[in-house]
RNA sequence: GGUGGAGUGGCCGAGAGGCGAGGCAACGGCCUGCAAAGCCGUCUACACGGGUUCAAAUCCCGUCUCCACCUCCA
């Protein structure tokens, strides 16, 4: 494959080229588990999603390593306030953000390593550093261990920005710091923190400080040196630029490429707690389908922030409808379609430009319309290929209705099978009622049947093969596919 | 103070010297008993002021506005 990617830390598109040929190492920064995630943290999780897909679309090997920060001051501040223990809250969250992925569509991680499982790990890496006359133990009794940034020359290379021009560290207290700049490898217990939140060392209890445990897992995970690290791009600095620094100064290459999405906005600002809760993935997709949502957030090129609103999530919403309504149409004209084993040049070509996503969506758009042309003439063997083609783009980018997690049952089980079957029987035998009232020219009885059933939340389309029955606003891909059924 | 990004049609959103990206909405037409869906068409935009060029949304200079990061952030 000839793909190329933004990298932050060369500030260009370079053509990638893994350490190992054949297969990829990725790792991105997963969530610190303090909450549940929003539809900001989510993107990222779909952008490396696509990124992932179209690297397997090429036949690479993906190993993809997402950290799950379980300590940290949020966490520890915030279970506090709920009277919970801290592992308690953070499970939860993570569970909550797995939750999210997989409603979304994204393919699990290969591993997500917690940062508390790997105190030994960031241990070794400190005693190098230490060795290697790159860290300090306070001088305190603090228990604090520091990252000596005057010690790393390059320190500030991720970012850009000089050493000097930097504002002082607040992650601890300053004293004993022999610049202001150096930051918190380590955190020493303080008085009135649980026990439980703290783990020996050489240097005395404390817990872990944030930037460490990546470098530690990285290495561990994914090798000393290793393909494509990302994340969010507020974690440039000061997250990313401390990994790098840590893991050089510790004598590893590290990562070879560093790939940052933008945010999700609101009102033209970056999203926060004071906005609410109504950004919860779990609120959200109670308004829109989850896989609307997964389109609304991979729309737009990952390096773009989205400017969130409720009109453009609606808007979106229809956009992928379309996409959809083409592959249903087609699929009960030709049912034994196989997905194609290549998609177009001109889509390839898009996404092997920095994962260039909306160039790739006016491929998509393009031989949809062309499909639906096709679909209209009759045209079939022609339509075949078109429509195993459009399902091939749809595949890469995880929005194939056709495809799993989207169709399938499972979720619902054998009661809902029964539903299904139950409603589609009723909804059909209006609609027998309906066609025989418009075979007598009774369309006020006809129009009246349809009436009824959209009130109920019921859309009936009439087509050339047959009218077609789906349920407004469906909540979730389950529910959609019981409350779904073709009539002849 | 330092570093970086952005301003595109009613809305969203690509592009980065020359052939109207794409989507949503609206309007007109075709199709349909009527709808819906689909198709065809219409709406010729690039913050502002200069400049370079045969040609500028794109390059240069200046101005305005907005946003992010500067050790808790996806």
């Amino acid at each position: 494959m000839s793909f190329r990617l933004y990298d932050t830390a060369a500030r260009e598109v370079r053509d990638f080229v893994p350490v190992n040929p054949g297969q990829v190492g990725i790792y991105h920064c997963g969530l610190t588990v303090q909450g549940p995630p929003h539809i900001g943290h989510i993107r990222k999780e779909v952008v490396f999603d696509v990124l992932r897909r179209w690297f397997e679309y090429n036949g690479l090997e993906v190993t993809i390593v997402a950290n799950i920060t379980d300590i940290d001051d949020k966490i520890l501040d915030k279970s506090a306030a709920a009277g919970r223990p801290w592992w308690a809250w953070a499970y939860e969250n993570e569970r909550a953000l797995d939750a999210a992925y997989e409603v979304l569509g994204c393919d699990p991680a290969t591993y997500q390593p917690r940062a508390t499982g790997h105190i030994t790990e960031m241990i070794e890496l400190m005693q190098t550093l230490i060795k290697n006359g790159h860290a300090y133990p306070a001088d305190d009794d603090s228990g604090d261990v520091y990252f000596d940034v005057r010690s790393w020359p390059s320190y500030g290379q991720l970012s850009g920005q000089k050493i000097d021009d930097m504002a002082a560290a607040s992650d601890s207290d300053t004293r004993a710091k022999r610049d202001p700049r150096d930051f918190a490898l380590w955190k020493g217990h303080k008085e009135g923190e649980p026990e439980t939140a703290s783990w020996p060392t050489p240097f005395g209890r404390g817990r872990p400080g944030w930037h460490l445990e990546c470098s530690a897992m990285a290495a561990k995970y994914l090798g000393e040196e290793f393909d494509i690290h990302g994340g969010g791009i507020d974690l440039q600095f000061p997250h990313h630029e401390n990994e790098l620094a840590q893991s050089r100064a510790a004598g590893q290459p590290f990562a070879r490429y560093w790939m940052h999405n933008a945010w999700v906005t609101m009102s033209g600002e970056k999203m926060s707690k004071s906005l609410g809760n109504s950004l919860l993935v779990s609120d959200v997709i109670r308004r829109v389908r989850p896989i609307e949502l997964r389109y609304y957030l991979l729309a737009a090129h990952y390096r773009s922030a989205i400017e969130y609103s409720e009109e453009s999530l609606v808007a979106d919403g229809a956009a992928y409808r379309r996409l959809e309504g083409f592959v249903t149409r087609a699929t009960e004209v030709l049912p034994d379609v196989r997905v194609a084993d290549a998609v177009p040049a001109e889509f390839a070509a898009a996404m092997d430009d920095d994962l260039s996503v909306p160039q790739a969506l006016a491929v998509l758009f393009d031989t949809v319309r062309e499909g639906n042309n096709l679909l209209s003439a009759g045209r079939h063997e022609r339509l075949r290929e078109n429509l195993a083609s459009v399902r091939a783009m749809l595949g890469v980018l995880g929005l194939d209705p056709l495809a799993e997690p989207w169709v399938g049952l499972d979720s619902v089980g054998s009661a809902g099978d029964r539903l299904r079957g139950v409603v589609d029987g009723l909804v059909r035998t209006l609609l027998d009622q309906r066609q025989q009232a418009r075979e007598r020219k009774d369309f006020a009885a006809a129009d009246a049947i349809r009436d009824r059933l959209n009130s109920l939340g019921i859309l009936v389309e009439d087509s050339p093969t047959g009218t077609r029955w789906e349920l407004a606003g469906a909540d979730t891909a389950a529910e959609r596919n019981v409350a779904r059924g073709d009539v002849d």
